[in-house]
DNA sequence: CGTTTGGTTGAAATGTGTCAAACTTTGTGG
DNA sequence: CCACAAAGTTTGACACATTTCAACCAAACG
């Protein structure tokens, strides 16, 4: 894995979730590579879009991890994704004029912004990218679909061990885990409103999770030690992840 | 309204569909009303596809109500979806072979099959109809993160009135409620299995509700007294199921 | 190095689940 | 059209997972 991983670190973000979405051509591939794109930075805990706003553009995440999020009346966060290198978090907008939730970082990001008219040419030049596309938002939705389980009819354990097993997963899909470690800047309170608990909640079950042997968490780095059991714990199938690349879930 | 229902009613469900999701011309309305599916009815409480299947066809809802859902390992469902006439639960299986949900009824249903390939040619000559498709499949997702929300950080009073909104304002916008009145065959149960409530606590919920004075609900029929106080209580913003014509949220 | 952010702990409060039983409505076959 | 079964709803008592409050501690950071 030595040699491929510098081969798989050239490539852009995007083209590595690609590959982990379909097969790609190498012209697909380029045109991806290519894509005119207008980089910006952000620090961490800021907006990047808002709930509200009619884009023009979408963004991809180039570096750190953002989150899909929506704060109710009484000022609660509901968090609904954490996206990584490759996501494009308000793909959304392409078809959604108004966008329903809001898009922020938690760590500091490189995002590369891409204007919707852009990205219609490039789907009726290349149907399998708009299909590609297409089908990576059919897969948030899936994610989507997997979290509402775990929210609805998991308790603390099993949802805390879900979203691990989840995260890793796709952390590694597209090469941002080894084995079964890798960078986890997800703080506690982050984790609790992604999975409708309290940080004090969240606290006491990740000590659990420690003390069954399952995981090491600590200065934002993770490391499963008992995959197997993570996974169980967890109740977690990655089919639903639908990722080209199987091994990454193994 | 009364000419025009009759005007309406006459479309099929999937015509009145796309008017609530894009404006179509005259030309892909057609096309949709005279779709090749294969018509099949189902009883209640009725598997129409399981999870881990890898089917060829998607189908239409053409008539009743019908749950995306999903058991997880110790026995208990989550409700993903209640789908309605006109919905096509399972047209994300144009692009992700494998299904990670099962879809069933929960009231007798008629459903019209529609092969894969059918699908593909008319996205091909009618980008507009493939971009309405997308667009559909997207606010399916933007309903997920809405129950996600709901089911995470809402209590269940909230919860429960949050669903009657929703549902009925699918149902308004494809003609299926008069006022804030419908048919509503879902049970406590499933009402339950849907925001992660248990029955009991489901009922009690629902008579506090009726003890508010927002609704009544008696055998299957479900009548809002007081919309915008359901509304409030459910903290219902409709904005994020896109619908084309507003009025359906007034 | 102080200041901020994130993590940890304990005790008490509470929303919701579970269990178990009764009641009511709906559908159906005789 | 009644009678019965099945499905759905309702109730009460009790258990418990999770929240809230209120500190305190540890680590990161400029």
């Amino acid at each position: 894995m030595q040699t491929g991983t510098a081969v798989i670190s050239s490539a852009s973000p995007l083209v590595r979730k690609l590959r982990s979405v379909i097969t790609p051509s190498a012209e697909e591939e380029e045109v991806l590579a290519k894509l005119p794109m207008q980089v910006a930075s952000f620090g961490a805990d800021q907006n990047i879009v808002r709930e509200g706003d009619r884009p023009s553009r979408s963004f991809v995440v180039l570096e750190g991890f953002a989150i899909t999020y929506s704060i109710i009346g009484d000022g609660k966060r509901q968090i609904m994704a954490f996206h990584i290198a490759g996501d494009v978090p308000d793909l959304q907008s392409l078809h959604l004029e108004i966008l329903d939730n809001s898009v922020g970082t938690i760590t500091p990001c490189k995002v590369g912004f891409v204007q919707h008219d852009v990205l219609w040419a490039i789907c009726q030049q290349y149907p399998r990218i708009a299909a590609a596309l297409w089908r990576e938002t059919l897969i948030d939705a899936a994610i989507f679909r997997r979290w509402l389980t775990s929210v609805g009819r998991r308790e603390a354990f099993g949802r805390v061990a879900h979203l691990l097993c989840e995260t890793v997963t796709r952390l590694r899909s597209i090469g941002l885990a080894e084995d079964h470690s890798c960078d986890f800047p997800i703080t506690q309170a982050e984790i609790g409103d992604a999975l409708g608990l309290s940080v004090v909640h969240v606290n006491r079950t990740l000590q659990d999770i420690r003390e069954a042997g399952l995981i090491v968490l600590r200065s934002g780095k993770l490391q499963v030690l008992d995959w197997q059991g993570l996974k169980a714990a967890g109740d977690f199938d990655p089919t639903y992840l639908h990722l080209k690349n199987r091994e990454a879930a193994a």
